[in-house]
DNA sequence: AACGTCTTCGCAATCGTTTGCGTAAATTGA
DNA sequence: TCAATTTACGCAAACGATTGCGAAGACGTT
């Protein structure tokens, strides 16, 4: 058995007619006549043609694939991303070429090399942890390539945008805990590099101030990694204040949950002692006990509406202004235990 | 600003040269004078000529690409094995499209189409809990697309396959919880469809036989959705014995977290009343209370055995005998606080 | 000097499809 | 009946790269 499509080619030669004929037949073209056109298309389909799209693809240089670059794709919030990508690029026509940069710089400049070299149409990414320098995004800009971020986005670049509303979602976790009544709230920082975290950290100054509460440098401190470990230790120093906090926003829910478990270990309650709010809404967050209080992300949403930008801009002619686009999601809080000091604690 | 790729014809115009020498000058082909090689080289690189992967996929009908159909990207135990897919398919030089069927047979039929029509080189599955017709797959197979199940296989279709070991994990689950004193084990039960399902139970039945335990069919529930709610209830069912059991090993680890939930709203204790063995390692089994001992499946070697598993078949000429290698791997019990009976809980 | 050989390069076909243009044959109009 | 359209199709170039073959010129050999 030997790997053969079959191609307009053939179907032109079985029916002695020219390619162009058969090709001007299976899209309908008014030069042909019914009866030519009603044998070519019953044999099309007898013999299951499909259309060579690699063909396709050089003739009309597109090749209706979009390529993605994620830092991790276990991350939950970022399988919710693709799934909304999938969602608007599939009913369009789009195939989707993910890639994964697992946080390094290095990668990243690989994956964005390795897509721009294989003709994708667009490409829509979230920077890495790692990632200061941004020639490489910029290289595709100067060749044109339709760009999008999402979540993760360089400011200083001129390129359609999708982001959450940080600073609204850390502005609510703040206010809600200063609602529970507590008085000394602590930040789990990011990395700064990373504009998401300096939003979140925004947020949280924001409440402060908006609640005449006063601003205490010592209560923010930056986890770089992100890790569990990291917060854990992070937080033994905060609660080894002689004032300790009464309560910590994170900036994301492992870091929370490292934070609870320092918290823990010294046999102090979550919420009664020390209240916990944590961002991303990871999936494990309504499963720990207690149930941690987080800030969801729309992912799903955040995908559609980066994919409908790209669709947007690779529809643009060349001689088009690009656009340059930024969206703003909206996030929520959910509350759960972790922070409930007040009422009784919400079934998760 | 147009887009404007660089051509080889584009150096050949301002060599003077043919767009046939150009092309051996860039691979360095012996029948090219040093000083001509030389002027290209320089040329090509100057400018950051990139070959048209388009091109050259349509001559040497070769995409490089392969595709890769799964349930759901947010499945962390998928989610590793797309790394390990990624990990050997990218230093091979491939590309890889990533699909998901969520679960649902329509779309994954859908998307095999789609990866067909693109002309990928290759395809990795693994199949959703819904599919029961392999027509779709069987039409790969005639049409000689490489073709490699990975975790959830079809047992009658003639391709590669790479699998975990889910009789053996079974079985040293439920070995662990019979060595730690429990005589009533339950099992809560995957859709029977899926080999992976069947194959859980059998390791299973067999602990069970080998230690001479009685098999009671009415332990045995099948849970067809795996979610944390039809658990939940699934368990109150078998907590409503009048001999309830005193340990579950579940197929899942989403499943186990519902029967944990049952027994703790009952106020009974986990592990000294019921204990608890889940499937899969999902990571919020390490963080839930009590941890849950749960069965790892090592997703990430899964994906690189099976992207070697399709190098291999890729690389294979078309009048060879295509391959059909099965590679078993084996699973791991991982014991935390959720099985320990005896011993005291280990640090997750 | 004549012939053979090697070096170095170009021609043209090819992969599968599309499309502008040309052109026979069929049809129409007066 | 003859010219002007219209109908229905084929030719050939194009997308970008590769490659078998041929060939011109340089060089060596006898």
């Amino acid at each position: 058995m030997k790997k053969t499509n079959i191609t307009i080619k053939d179907i032109a030669r079985k029916l002695g007619v020219s390619p162009s004929t058969v090709s001007r037949a299976l899209k309908d073209h008014p030069d042909i006549s019914p009866q030519t056109k009603k044998e070519i298309q019953e044999l099309a389909s007898s013999l299951n043609y499909q259309p060579n799209s690699v063909a396709l693809s050089l003739r009309q240089s597109k090749t209706h694939t979009i390529g993605v670059i994620i830092p991790e794709i276990a991350h939950f919030f970022f399988s919710a991303v693709i799934s909304g990508i999938e969602d608007i690029a599939h009913s369009a026509g789009y195939h989707v070429i993910i890639t994964q940069s697992n946080e390094s710089f290095e990668r990243e400049v690989m994956n964005t090399k390795a897509l721009f070299n294989s003709r994708v149409d667009g490409i829509m990414l979230s920077i890495s942890r790692e990632t200061n320098n941004y020639q490489h995004l910029q290289n595709l800009l100067d060749n044109n390539v339709p760009l999008v971020f999402f979540d993760r986005m360089v400011e200083s670049l001129n390129a359609c945008k999708v982001i959450v509303n940080d600073e609204q979602g850390a502005y609510e976790a703040t206010t809600h805990l200063i609602e529970q009544g507590y008085y000394r709230i602590a930040h789990l920082a990011g990395p700064q590099n990373l504009g998401i975290s300096k939003n979140r950290l925004n947020g949280y100054k924001a409440a402060l101030a908006d609640n005449k509460y006063m601003m205490d440098d010592n209560l923010v401190k930056v986890c770089g990694l992100g890790t569990y470990e990291e917060a854990e230790a992070i937080t033994n120093e905060l609660l080894d204040y002689r004032f300790p906090p009464d309560a910590i926003f994170s900036n994301n829910d492992v870091a929370a949950y490292g934070a609870m478990t320092a918290i823990k270990k010294r046999g102090l309650r979550i919420p009664e002692d020390v209240a916990i709010v944590g961002f991303s809404n990871w999936r494990f967050s309504s499963l720990i006990q207690p149930a941690l209080s987080s800030v969801t992300q729309p992912g799903f949403k955040m995908g559609q509406e980066a994919t409908r930008l790209l669709m947007k801009q690779i529809a643009l002619g060349d001689d088009e202004e690009a656009i340059t686009e930024t969206i703003s999601l909206k996030t929520n809080l959910v509350v759960r235990e972790s922070s409930l000091k007040k009422k009784k604690p919400a079934v998760s």
